[in-house]
DNA sequence: TCAATATCTCAGCCAATCCTCAGCAAAGTG
DNA sequence: CACTTTGCTGAGGATTGGCTGAGATATTGA
C-alpha cells in the first residue's frame, strides 16, 4: 500500500518513512506543499499524511484543492502543539483526521490504519500470543481469563511487542516506535519496562542478547 | 549504482571505497565541504556518504545545500561519537539517516542497501547455505528446522561468510568488514570466531591455508 | 491540595561475550 | 625427518550488556 507524507522536517519526514517502511507501506516524501501537492494529484495513494506548516503552500491549501480535483484520497494532517484552531481548519479543509505533534509513531500507524479502512479482520484488534490476550479497543490484557492491569507504557510496549511475534525488537527500534521523536530516553528505560512487563507477565518476552527482545512462549 | 563518500580522513575514505567496491558499488571520494558539494550537483548518485566534520565546508551545511538546491539524494551522515546533538541537526539539514563513529563496514552497508531501498526481495534478508539458513530480519540461525544461538559477533560473522558463498575470505577482509576501522583486532581472533562456529555448526566453514576462509558443504 | 501512580534515570551487580595469549597440532618444505 | 609456517583451542582477564532496587520528578485523580 503507498502512502505520501508531506513534511518539511527532514527528520520527522525521515523517520516516518523508516517506521512505515518497515510496516510494509511504500512511501513517497515531498518537503513542501507544493510538491506534496503535485505527488498528490498525480500519483495514486492510500493515505496521505500533510503535514500543515509547509513552505511555498500550507496543508489546509493543499487539502482544500485536492479536494476541489475531487480527489478524495484520505489525509491525515499534523498539526504543531497548541494550534487548536488550526485542528478545526484541518479538518474542514476536508481532511479526515488529525494528529497533533510530537506524537508516538505507534499513533500515527493506529491512525493510518484506521483511514485505509482496512476492514476490521485485516487490522487485528485482538492480539493473542501463547494464552496471553490482548484487546486494543478496550485496552484490556488477560492472561488465562484473568485481567491483568497495566499502564499506558507498559501497554504500548506489549502491544509492540505483541504485534510483531517471532520478531526481534531492539531497544531502539522501541524507543522510536513507542516514545514521540523529542522524547531522547535512554536505553535502559526499555530495560525497565521490559522488567515491569515481565513481573506482571512472567515467562513471554526473551532477551537476545546484543539485539533486542521478543515475545513468544517459554522455550 | 554510484554512490560519493565526503570523509577527509583518508584512511576512512579509502577503507570505505574498497568495501564499496567489492560490493559492486561505483566510488568517488570527496576531500571536503566544497568539493562533495561540487561532486553531488554535478554528477547522480544513488546514495551520498557525508561527514559532518569537514574542511571548507561541514556536513550539515553541505546537505541543506543540496536540499535548497532540489537535490534530494538520500544522504547518510557520518558523526563522531559523543556529538549527540549533531545526529538531530543532521537529520534535520536534511539527512536521511546518520551513523556514529568508529562503525563497521558491514553496518554501514546495511544503511546503504536500506537508502537505496533495494524493496525487500532484493535485498537477501534470508540467506541459505546446504542445510543452514539465516534469517537478517529476526537474526534466526536454523539448521534443520533446530534453531542455533549465536552472539552478536558470530552471527556477523556466518552473515558475511553466507553473503559470499563460494568465495574464500581472508583474515584480513574479515577484519575490515566486521570489527570497526579502529579494533585493530589480531588475526587470531578470526581463527577464535571460526572456531566458535565451527563448534555449534559442525563441517561447514572450510579452511583454506594460507588464504582463508569458505562456507560450504563438507567436501 | 495531597496522595497515589506512573515515568524515567541512575548506580551497582552479575553474567555473557569479547579478545588475547600461549602451547599444541597440522601442513608445507627442503 | 627436522624445521618452519599456519591454524586451532583452552584458559582467563577485560569489557559490555542487561537486570534491578532506589529514588527524583511528573501526572493523575480524589
Amino acid at each position: 500500500m503507498r502512502l505520501l507524507v508531506v513534511e518539511d522536517e527532514h527528520k520527522i519526514a525521515a523517520a516516518l518513512k523508516k517506521g512505515l517502511e518497515q510496516e510494509n507501506y511504500a512511501v513517497d516524501l515531498a518537503y513542501d506543499g507544493e510538491e506534496g501537492y503535485d505527488f498528490a494529484s498525480t500519483e495514486d495513494y492510500a493515505v496521505i499524511i500533510l503535514d500543515l506548516m509547509l513552505p511555498k503552500m500550507d496543508g489546509v491549501t493543499v487539502c482544500k484543492k485536492l479536494r476541489e480535483d475531487n480527489i478524495h484520497t484520505p489525509i491525515l494532517m499534523l498539526t504543531a502543539k497548541g494550534e487548536l484552531d488550526d485542528k478545526v481548519s484541518g479538518l474542514n479543509s476536508g481532511a479526515d483526521d488529525y494528529l497533533t505533534k510530537p506524537f508516538a509513531f505507534a499513533e500515527l500507524l493506529a491512525r493510518v490504519k484506521a483511514l485505509t479502512r482496512r476492514p476490521k479482520h485485516t487490522t487485528q484488534t485482538k492480539l493473542k500470543v501463547a494464552d496471553l490476550t490482548l484487546n486494543t479497543n478496550n485496552y484490556e490484557v488477560k492472561r488465562n481469563a484473568k485481567v491483568i492491569q497495566l499502564s499506558k507504557k507498559e501497554f504500548a510496549l506489549l502491544e509492540y511487542l505483541m504485534r510483531h511475534p517471532n520478531t526481534i525488537l531492539s531497544k531502539d527500534q522501541i524507543i522510536a516506535h513507542i516514545w514521540d521523536y523529542e522524547a531522547d530516553v535512554l536505553p535502559n528505560t526499555v530495560e525497565v519496562y521490559i522488567g515491569y512487563l515481565r513481573r506482571k507477565l512472567p515467562n513471554l518476552i526473551h532477551t537476545i542478547r546484543g539485539f533486542g527482545y521478543k515475545i513468544g512462549e517459554a522455550k
